[in-house]
DNA sequence: GCATCAATCCCACGTTCGGGGGAGGCTTGC
DNA sequence: GCAAGCCTCCCCCGAACGTGGGATTGATGC
């Protein structure tokens, strides 16, 4: 059967690994090839269950720092055209983005009905990226961001902007902007002011951001 | 009425502006706040009628070049905080995926059922990016493509510090963060008086700055 | 058992920011 | 000439921040 699915689970739930695996087992077309409580020598396992999917619990203790994070990070270093998708639960947008970016190509939730999570795991072997609107969002926003290689600068700044923008990057507060541009407080306040209108930004920590990421500054 | 999502339809055909018009306009919660068959002067258009939400056809003849991607592009400078989804067919992959790169945040089917457009709506009003799973596929590759070379930690930050300081490159503002993290206004304010002390900084702009620079965050 | 530290929360206090105005002088370009 | 943009300075005012003290819980380590 060459378009049989085989799976790896890796979940330190024992009730987890029994329902999923049970599921998976017993489902035509998916095939479930291993099925671990850790993921200490994921590398090994892997090589020896040969899965065209893996499935990992983005909380797992172990000595690889206490979640399923690092293991997908080792995993896709080393095999970086195997699918991963992490295992988690409804709310855990941080750690599920973390894993997104550690390699892993979308993830399921576990209370997801068996329905979703079957199709979920045929959209990842065939090349898709299941992930929800939300999770979508936050790796658009960097997505994004290096957007543009070699593009317009986006944005003008004049050359006063420019300089309290370094100062702030610097860390300096509007008083020693002022005093180290040899202008006034409420000048310092002006040019921020509109620094903050061009990069669309509300607070010294945003523009600051924006502008590092950005090469807005030489 | 604060919780009516407005929206802006722009699309060349007269049959889905009236279908999908309609669809809009009878919907509770949802209002069709503009409904243009072009993009020329797409920035006034938008201010003019004030959407939540724009809804652009990915394939509209114009001055812009023929498509309906340079107006995302215009829009999406000025206005960033706008979310834009695109209207487009069934195997339009590359041009959906041209249109996040501009500044889309997702894009749905116009022979979508009604309920998924109306999902849809609701979930780019509410942060979210829509997409499927081969695009959002797409997307993740050019996503982790960009893989950072990591260097020596330098500061030994713990688990919380480093979320809340990920909160202030992002620009949050304490509030915020305590929202995101979903621990109190204190809790936070306490954390990143022990990350400035770690980091030897004295406000949130130095902060960041270093936090880009050395690469203290994944 | 005890020290340590991370993580959570609280209070008080003064300082700094951020956003909303406005205004005058100056150069640049149409 | 006149609009547009930049640079400079000023006011008000509320919200946010930074720093100084605490406290408690739980896990970890010796």
């Amino acid at each position: 059967m060459p378009d049989t699915i085989h799976v790896a689970l890796f979940d330190d739930s024992k009730a987890i690994r029994d329902s999923l695996g049970t599921l998976l087992g017993t489902t035509s077309g998916i095939g479930l090839c291993g099925c671990f409580p850790d993921a200490v020598q994921v590398l090994e396992k892997v090589a020896a269950c040969k899965p065209d999917v893996v499935l990992m619990d983005i909380d797992m203790p172990g000595p690889l720092n206490g979640n399923g994070i690092d293991a997908v990070r080792v995993l896709h270093a080393e095999r970086p055209d195997l699918p991963i998708m992490m295992l988690t639960v409804f709310g855990d947008e941080d750690r599920v983005y973390d894993s997104l970016r550690a390699g892993a190509v979308g993830y399921l939730l576990k209370n997801d009905d068996p329905s979703s999570l079957l199709e979920a795991i045929q959209d990842v072997h065939g090349g898709g990226a299941p992930m929800t609107p939300s999770i979508a969002r936050k790796v658009m926003l960097h997505f994004q961001r290096q957007g543009m290689p070699k593009d317009a600068p986006a944005v003008i700044l004049s050359t006063r902007e420019k300089d309290v923008l370094q100062a702030l990057v610097d860390g300096l507060s509007y008083k020693m902007i002022a005093d180290r541009l040899d202008i006034s407080f409420e000048t310092v306040r002006s040019h921020i002011k509109h620094v903050y209108e061009k990069l669309h930004v509300h607070n010294s920590a945003e523009a600051v951001a924006k502008t590092l990421k950005g090469r807005l500054l030489g």
